[in-house]
DNA sequence: CACCCTCGAGTTCA
DNA sequence: CTCGAGGGTG
């Protein structure tokens, strides 16, 4: 990684270090291109360049569009568009990473004004910087930023994106006046992109900005029609956001935020996302607000950009060679961060699925420290080029899922290797293959037997979907299944789940696991550490009472106890638990309301079964494929046998219809708390008034029931306009119908 | 055929 | 909670 002497650095001294770099790099290519004259060797400003990246990779955060390392090549590069030089310079903007920081800037603005200041606050947008010229109203020429003096000349794309107007609207335009602003993907327009470039074979984008920055750099020459269409299409997806004004002689506005009105009265994109604050505490409340609801805005966002409002004071405040003083950018920690592959390893999951995921050295990304990521399959492990042993980028997708983006390749020593798929079941050596042919995902067919597999669908057995089976999660489901050898496992299937009896639990023994490595555990003297979850020491009082042995724990006892409550558990719930392809808590609901019990699901044929609302030729022949084998049959006679009820106590036979309720006909989903109502409370009460509980927002979702701690649900409740309501509205709307609300 | 929806899996936190 | 895959519906 980095040398020993850079890893002392904290981030503000890398910070002062990369601005100090920045500044010589930028006025090296300032000389050369005024004139032919270099204030600095070719050496010293490789080493510059070279230093920068060090810095940036060491400190992600410092990382930005505007950082030469990121403008294209040293200085002699020839691309494809032509050089433009801005009327203006387009400068950079100072960061800041903490509000301590915000502080000390705007103190010092204060200090340097002679009156009150307002701070306009708004969204960085992390996209590409882009300086439109207009000429007496005509867009005459898009450049992107380039090193700030000199961009490439983009119109031709640029005119094909729908929300930027080849002419303003209105009259008086200046004769000449360049606007600048941020061309970017929205994050829904960018997901669409990326899954559609998969799709045709073309390159998966790591990120919005890359995408922006990949789809104006098209050219038209050597393309097909088709390619052609392609790339217009990609570029009518883009979207811009003005934020200011370069050369402009005497404006007619007296302040930054009515800069943004006329723009907008010019028919330019402006932000709706700003707020002008009287205070430098109100501009830090703005950060703190965007800071916890990154995910609200509808593009990606990596700060906070704080302008002094009044235009009069940045004149009066000016600029440095680099950056202006009235404006500084709050940059928030990255949702990006680098760290090491350390080995791609495969899980099987309950479906007998294999999928790889990456085995990565511990790092701190968005709040949280990550350790894996998963990787979906062997064809996206290849699509995103990793090897193990790279350094890779990671980021956290919506803010909780980590994801693998991308190798830093040239970060390669060569002793990297390739990822190959194992074609064997890691824990039952069956051989793997797909589903059927031409699947990319692998399975090990061993679905009776294989530990991964019975032990998945085990904890699945009692997880919350299914029978809701408390004190059987995760750990009892591998001590009931896989016990340390010797001891037998007493579930060598599902099938014996509700004949347990205490004294087969009492002796299992699990290895114990670290948490963080999944290593077996070992005591100085090398014997593996082993611990009996289901039993305990007799207290003092026992041993009185002559209870030597060893006693059942309480889990031991729960587990017991709660196995017995779930034979009576509704029929949904116990298809859920049978583990059916494609049957989960709704096509459940559904078969189980509409056939009454298990025995009439069996016997149907597939028309009877498709008859059922939710459920189609395909679910219907999982169904019947799952009866027909022997060991599924066995799992059902088992349960019943110990006393499981297959049955809805009076349920009037197969065919039942629904009977309509208040909301009947109407779509209701359920986010956040709702005061008075479990997250399945919500639901229950949905369906027992004969609504349909759906899990996602869609245009035919009629309401939103919405308590704290909601979250994309109600954001695209909003942008759908689909009615809101709170908790007290939703227990109206279950007990009366729509009208009451 | 184009949405819209559910399933299934992975992941980490309180 | 989110994504991709694939099923269901209008």
């Amino acid at each position: 990684m980095a040398n020993t002497v850079t890893e002392d650095l904290t981030l503000e001294q890398a910070s002062a270090e990369a601005g100090e770099l920045t500044t010589r790099i930028l006025e090296a290519r300032d000389a050369y291109y005024d004139r032919d004259a270099a204030i600095y060797s070719d050496d010293e400003y490789d080493h510059f360049i070279r230093r920068l990246e060090e810095l940036e990779r060491l400190f992600p955060e410092l990382q930005s569009q505007d950082s030469p390392t990121q403008t294209v090549g040293g200085r002699a590069e020839t691309t494809l568009f032509a050089p433009v030089t801005h009327a203006e310079r387009m400068l950079s903007l100072d960061n800041v990473f903490s509000i301590d920081e915000f502080d000390q800037w705007a103190v010092r603005v204060e200090r340097d004004s002679d009156r009150h200041v307002d701070y306009l606050c708004e969204l960085k947008i992390d996209g590409l910087a882009i300086n439109l010229r207009y000429e007496n109203g005509v867009l005459t020429t898009a450049a992107t930023r380039g090193d700030g003096v000199v961009g490439e000349d983009v119109t031709d794309n640029i005119r094909h994106v729908k929300i930027i107007p080849q002419r303003l609207r209105g009259t008086g335009h200046p004769p000449l006046v360049e606007v600048r602003g941020e061309v970017y993907f929205e994050v829904e327009t960018f997901r669409k992109l990326n899954a559609q470039q998969a799709e045709e074979g073309e390159r998966i984008f790591a990120n919005p900005r890359n995408a922006a920055s990949g789809s104006l750099r098209q050219v038209r020459e050597n393309k097909t029609q088709a390619q052609l269409d392609r790339m217009y299409r990609r570029l009518s997806g883009l979207s811009m956001l003005v934020h200011g004004i370069g050369a402009w002689q005497n404006p007619p506005v007296a302040s930054q935020s009515q800069t943004y009105e006329l723009l907008k009265e010019w028919g330019l994109p402006t932000s709706t996302h700003f707020r002008v604050k009287s205070t430098k505490e109100g501009a830090a409340e703005f950060i703190q607000y965007y800071g916890e609801n990154r995910a609200s805005v509808e593009h990606e966002i990596d700060g906070i950009v704080i302008k002094v409002d009044e235009l009069a004071l940045h004149e009066e405040l000016g600029a440095t060679s680099r950056a202006p003083r009235w404006a500084i950018a709050y940059k928030y920690p990255p949702e990006q961060v680098n760290t090491k592959l350390l080995d791609i390893v495969v899980s099987v999951g309950r479906t007998g699925r294999v999928t790889p995921f990456a085995v990565m050295e511990k790092v701190r990304v968005a709040g949280s420290e990550v350790r894996q990521a998963t990787l979906h399959n062997q064809d996206v492990v290849k699509a995103k080029g990793v090897l193990i042993g790279d350094t890779i980028v990671l980021r956290k997708a919506g803010d909780v899922i980590p994801e693998v983006l991308g190798p830093v390749v040239e970060l390669r020593d060569g002793s990297e290797r390739e990822f190959v798929m194992p074609t064997r079941c890691p824990e039952c050596n069956t051989v793997l293959a797909p589903a059927k042919a031409g699947d990319v995902d692998l399975r090990c067919p061993n679905a009776e037997n294989c530990p991964a597999q019975v032990r998945g669908r085990v904890e699945h057995i009692g997880s919350r979907g299914a029978l809701d089976i408390e004190a059987l999660g995760e750990v009892a489901a591998a001590a009931l299944t896989q016990p340390r050898i010797p001891v037998k496992p007493p579930l060598h299937t599902e099938a014996g789940l509700f004949d347990l009896t205490i004294d087969e639990l009492l002796p299992i023994e699990v290895i114990v696991r670290d948490a963080e490595t999944g290593l077996e555990k070992a005591d100085p003297d090398g014997v593996i550490r082993v611990r009996s979850p289901f039993r305990r020491n007799p207290t003092s009082a026992e041993k009185k009472a002559g209870l030597t042995g060893p006693q059942p724990s309480s889990s031991a006892l729960t587990l017991l106890a709660e196995i017995q409550k779930a034979k009576t558990k509704p029929l949904a719930r116990l298809l859920v638990a049978l583990n059916i392809r494609h049957v989960g808590p709704v096509a459940a609901r559904a078969l189980a309301d509409y056939f009454g019990s298990l025995e009439a699901i069996r016997s149907a044929t597939r028309d009877e079964l498709a008859e059922v609302d939710g459920v189609g030729g395909i679910i219907a022949d999982a169904l019947i494929d799952w009866f027909e084998v022997g060991w599924h049959r066995d799992i059902v006679e088992r349960w019943a046998a110990a006393g499981v009820q297959f049955t809805t106590p009076g349920h009037p036979g197969p065919g039942a219809a629904a009977v309509g309720g208040v909301l009947s006909g109407l779509t209701v989903v359920a986010t956040g708390t709702l005061d008075g109502f479990t997250r399945e409370g919500a639901q229950e009460a949905i369906i027992a008034a004969g609504g349909k509980a759906a899990s996602s927002v869609s245009k035919n979702t009629d309401f939103v029931a919405a308590g704290p701690g909601a979250g994309s649900k109600l954001a695209k409740a909003e942008q759908l306009g689909v009615r809101i309501i709170d908790a007290e509205q939703f227990r109206r709307l279950v007990d009366e119908g729509p009208d009451a609300v």
